[in-house]
DNA sequence: ACCTGAACACCGTTCAAGT
DNA sequence: ACCTGAACACCGTTCAAGT
């Protein structure tokens, strides 16, 4: 008994996969995806490289763990419904869930779509697929339907983790924007008509609107032959 | 006259930013992504490190020239029509252009979403938004659209480069899915009742025709109000 | 102007040794 | 069983020195 008692009721501050993967996320949310070394980790929870290896396999391991912590606290809040426009609402919510989330840690959108198969995307891949259904999306339809939606918000969780890594959290949006935009607008005009075309509206346009509409647009390709 | 004649016939071994990235893309394709690092390049061009960084600023520009030059050798291909069916052909050309371009080189997948607007980017963005009059898209839309269309290109990019990544080049594809469709089938069916249905269809599938149906997935949202 | 290569300031990971 | 921390085998990048 007493030694029970010792096995489960740990002192606070020992070790364990949850306390690493806790400060890995804090590092990451500070300091972003380089600034988690096995050095800062070994300093903030003041032990040894080899300690933190007895609870995780490697990096990827500790970077995966705090994706599927993060993937899966979205996953939590979507209702499931069973009506097609509660359907269309559920994965328009996942879909937004993890823009947002990935807006708080970049670091998830860069890792998401590094390791194939790992947890939060099967969780994220079941969420939408299991709204298919709902949608009105036909059986054989469903798995390459969850596939492009899914590919289509990794790609933009890819560039948006990216574009946070390159520019200091501080950094204006429009400033860097507008640069961007002054940029199409000076490129020539027989070999890029359309970006000069639409360099007022890179100046303009909101990341997350954007994003969203890239969602209805599949979507309605997924309705289209109702 | 002679100093010109020497300045313009260099010797044929001499260093060049050219070269550099001639010698990257072989690392690249034979090694993968792992295996380029300055030390290998020096090697093999035989000279210093300070030599490569005499042409090149850094690892990152030389990865984004290695891109550019595979993304232009796809958009080269691509005829330019004006006609409804043509423009929707020039999409799926591009798209699976991109696609073919980085199955035989995925570490262009890897780096791709990863510099905001490399000039391979911004040639996709074009080429696949040039052709969105011709497809009936409405100026306002086209902005949005493109955006949409190239987002899932680089998200399959990216997952398809990991995929590479993880397995040796000789790995049987049938293997791989055959064991995540088996994983898929012992998951729990009252938590994961749409992986678990589509397991099946996991291991027969193909990734390209999958990325096909994605494109059109997506050209139906764009047609669906006509 | 262009090249050399040693040196710097890091990494992730391993492992013998401790408790 | 769990932890310590030195050591290993790398990296990208810089820079004084050469031609």
């Amino acid at each position: 008994m007493a030694t029970r008692r010792q096995r489960t009721e740990r002192r606070a501050d020992a070790l364990s996969k949850d306390r690493i993967v806790d400060a890995a996320i804090e590092i990451l949310d500070a300091e972003g995806e380089r600034g988690l070394t096995f050095r800062a980790l070994t300093s903030r929870l003041a032990t040894g490289t080899g300690a933190i290896y007895w609870h995780v396999a490697n990096k990827e391991e500790l970077l995966t763990e705090a994706t599927t912590r993060v993937v899966d606290l979205v996953m939590m809040r979507v209702p499931d419904s069973r009506t097609p426009a509660a359907g269309a609402r559920a994965i328009t919510l996942i879909a937004l869930g993890v823009f947002d989330a990935i807006d708080e840690h970049p670091w998830v959108g860069a890792h998401l779509p590094r390791v194939p198969w790992q947890p939060g995307m099967v969780s994220l891949f079941e969420g939408i697929g299991g709204r298919l259904d709902a949608l009105g999306v036909p059986g054989p339809a469903q798995f390459n339907a969850a596939s492009a939606l899914v590919s289509y918000i990794l790609g933009v969780a890819g560039q948006n983790a990216a574009n946070a890594r390159r520019h200091a959290p501080g950094t204006s949006r429009s400033g860097v924007l507008g640069e961007a935009a002054a940029r199409w607008e000076e490129l020539d005009p027989a070999a890029y008509p359309f970006l000069r075309k639409v360099a007022p509206q890179l100046r303009d346009h909101d990341d997350r609107e954007q994003f969203l509409a890239g969602v209805d647009l599949i979507l309605a390709g997924l309705t289209a032959g109702q």
